[in-house]
DNA sequence: GTTAGCACTCTCTTTTGTCGAGTGCTAATT
DNA sequence: AATTAGCACTCGACAAAAGAGAGTGCTAAC
C-alpha cells in the first residue's frame, strides 16, 4: 500500500482541523468540511490505510483520528504551502523596528517579542556570534586599586566587560598605554582572528612596557574570553499556556523548568540544523522528553553571508507549520536585512 | 467582643496548620494538633468569634475555616516569630556567591537566582539606581560615520551605552577630545549631581571646540538618560506553579501575564514601601486585581546607608511569612555587605 | 471502487447516592 | 460564667450508574 493523490488529501485535511480544533478528526467532519467529492465511509477506508501507514493514530477506539509525528514531518516536507503574511502582520513588524534599531541587542530583543506576538507562541532567539565581529575598540578602566574592566566595543555594537584582577601598582596611565597598544594593533581584526595569532605581535609590542608586559597578556586572554559568547533572549512562553494541550500543570512545569535552563534552550535551537533555510524539528526528533509533544521551528540568519545567529519557534507539535514556518522566515530576512543596512560600512 | 489571648492561639494555629496543608482547618485538627488544653467544641466557639471578627473565613458551610487577609495582616503584624536560618541555608547562601560577585550586575542576578531557589517562591529584584553612583569613565567611539557610542561606566561596575547621531564630519578624534574633557570634568562625581549643574561648565571648557560645542551637550543629554535606568530581575516563576493555589491554569495565565509586564512588576516592587526592614503586603493591599490571592516580601538594600535597590518574594497569601521575611531580611543584609564590600574605597 | 446501513465501542457528561468532615446549637457539667 | 458533650444538619467530595454522542469497522448493495 502506497501514500496516492487522495489519501494525501485525507492526511492534509486531517491536519488542517486538527491544527484548528485540537480535536480528534473524525470521518464525517472531514466529508463536511472539506469537499473531497467522497462519502465518510471512503473517507474511513482511506483513514484506515493511514493509519497503518503511520501517518495517524487513534487515541482510542471510538475516537477520530490524530495526525502523529510521522504524519507532521510528511505534512511539513511534502504537503504544506507557505502562507503569505496579512498586511496588519507586516504592519505590526514595520512599527516594531521604528525608533529600536539603536544596536544590534535591541534589535535582537524587538525581534524577538514582534515573533512571539505574531505567532502565538514562545519565541527564542540567539544573539550574534561574536567572533566574526570586528574589534571596535578596547579600554581599561582601573576602577579600583587591583581591579580593572576591561570593556570591548564590538563591531555589532555589542559591549562585552569584564572585571579582572590587576597588580596593586598598575595606575590608569599604565592601562592607558595597553589600551593604546591593543586598538592600535587589533582595531578592525574579527576576534577569532585575535585570538589566533595575534598575541605575539603584541607581546612584541610591548616588550617596550616590560613592567606590565605579563600584565597585558593575561589582559588579552581574559578580556576576550568574557563569560558566555551570546545571550540566548526569550519571549511569550506564557504564549503557550493558552494552547489547550497545555491545560495540564504538569505539561507546564515540565516544559518552564526546560526553558529556564539556559544550556537546553541553547541546544533546542543549536542542534545540527542545516545553514540556511527554515528548519522544523516535531516532537521526539528533538530528543527531549520534556519536550516530546512541542515543535521548534528555526532559521538562521546572516550577517555578510555568514550565519551569526539563530532564531526559533516552540510551540505544541499541533502549530500551524505553513504559518509559522512563513513568519518565521520573514522574520530571518528582515532581520538579516536590518543588521546588514545596520552594518554597511561599520565593518 | 476583643481579640484575647486565646483567640490569638487559635488564629496562630489555624494560620500554622493553613500555611502547610492549604486546606481549611477544622476545630478537631487543632485541638489534635496543637495542644490548647481546650477541647474542639471550645475551639469552634473561638472560631465563630474570629470568623465574625474578620479574621477567618469558611470557604462554604461545613468546611474548615481559612485565614481572610485581615487574619494574615494580624499575623504578620502581631503574632509572627521571626526564624533563623538553617545551617544549610546559609552554606547555600555562601556558597552561591563564590566565584561571582565581578560586578554589581552578577551579584544582583545572583542574589536573585538564590532567593528564589531557598524560598521557592518567585523573587524579583531591581538593580542599584545609578543616580547615586559616581562616573568612573566615558568614552565615545566612533561606529559609523555619523553613529557614535557613548560608554558610561559607573563606580558600580554598570555599564551604559547607547548609540547617538552626529555630525557626518566628526571623527574619532574629535570624539576623543569630547571624551577628554568629559571625563577631566566629570570623574568622580555622582550622576545626579551631573544632570544637575555642571552642564554649563563643560560648555565653557568646550568653547574652545567650538566646532563640536553642540554635539558634546547633546552627547552628555542623551548620553546620562540611557534607556530605561533601572532592571527587574525575576526569578523561580515556575516555583509558584508549584503551589496548589496555581493549579488552576487561569491563575496561573492571569498571574504570568502581569509578570511579564516590567512596569507592573516594577509597581510591585515599589509603590509606598516605608524605606528600612522587611515590608509585608498581602493580597488586595497590591491593588492589582491578577495578584489578589498573592503576597509580596519586599525589602531595601543599602550602600553606604543610601538606600540603592529593592529585594522581593511573590507568593501565594498562603505562604511562610515568618520565614520568609526572616530569609529576605538575612539576604538584604548579605547583598548590602557584599556591595559595600565591593565598593571598599571605589567611591 | 464506492457507499449506505448498522452494530459496537468507548469517552464524556449527568445523575444519583453515600460518606465524612465540620459546624452550630442546646443542655449538661464544672 | 465558661467549658464540654451530644446531636442534628449542611455541604462538598467521590464513586457508581446511566445516558448520550461521536466515531469506527464490517458487510452487503450499488
Amino acid at each position: 500500500m502506497k501514500m496516492d493523490a487522495r489519501k494525501q488529501q485525507v492526511l492534509m485535511a486531517i491536519i488542517m482541523d486538527y491544527i484548528s480544533t485540537a480535536e480528534p478528526v473524525g470521518s464525517r467532519t472531514i466529508a463536511r468540511k472539506f469537499d473531497l467529492g467522497v462519502s465518510p465511509a471512503t473517507i474511513r477506508n482511506e483513514m484506515s490505510d493511514l493509519e497503518e501507514l503511520g501517518y495517524i493514530e487513534q487515541p482510542h477506539t471510538s475516537a477520530g483520528r490524530v495526525p502523529s509525528q510521522k504524519g507532521y514531518r510528511y505534512y511539513v516536507d511534502f504537503l504544506m504551502k507557505k502562507k503569505d503574511l496579512s498586511r496588519k502582520e507586516e504592519e505590526i513588524i514595520r512599527k516594531g523596528y521604528v525608533n529600536k534599531v539603536k544596536d544590534v541587542g535591541q534589535v535582537v530583543a524587538q525581534t524577538n517579542s514582534l515573533l512571539s506576538q505574531i505567532t502565538n507562541y514562545a519565541s527564542m532567539i540567539i544573539t550574534p556570534r561574536t567572533d566574526m565581529s570586528a574589534l571596535k575598540h578596547m579600554q581599561l578602566v582601573l576602577m579600583n586599586p587591583g581591579q580593572a574592566m576591561v570593556i570591548v566595543v564590538l563591531s555589532t555594537g555589542a559591549i562585552k566587560h569584564n572585571m579582572i584582577e590587576v597588580p596593586e601598582g598598575v595606575n590608569q596611565t599604565d592601562l592607558d598605554t595597553i589600551s593604546g597598544v591593543f586598538n592600535a594593533r587589533l582595531q578592525g581584526l574579527t576576534i577569532d582572528k585575535i585570538k589566533m595569532g595575534l598575541i605575539k605581535e603584541i607581546y612584541f609590542e610591548l616588550s617596550k612596557h616590560k613592567n606590565i608586559l605579563d600584565l597585558a597578556v593575561h589582559l588579552l586572554e581574559e578580556g576576550l574570553s568574557m563569560e558566555k559568547e551570546d545571550k540566548i533572549y526569550l519571549g511569550g512562553v506564557f504564549n503557550i499556556l493558552n494552547q489547550p494541550e497545555f491545560h495540564n500543570i504538569e505539561k507546564v512545569k515540565t516544559l518552564l523548568s526546560l526553558l529556564d535552563q539556559e544550556n537546553l534552550l541553547r541546544n533546542l535551537l543549536e542542534r545540527d540544523y542545516k545553514e540556511g533555510g527554515v528548519t522544523v524539528r516535531i516532537g521526539s526528533e528533538l530528543n527531549r522528553e520534556e519536550v516530546k509533544d512541542c515543535s521548534v521551528v528555526v532559521a538562521t540568519y546572516h550577517l555578510d553571508g555568514q550565519p551569526i545567529g539563530k532564531i526559533g519557534v516552540l510551540g505544541p507539535t499541533r502549530m500551524d507549520y505553513a504559518w509559522v514556518v512563513s513568519v518565521v522566515e520573514h522574520m530571518t530576512l528582515n532581520l538579516s536585512d536590518t543588521l546588514e543596512k545596520m552594518f554597511k560600512g561599520w565593518r
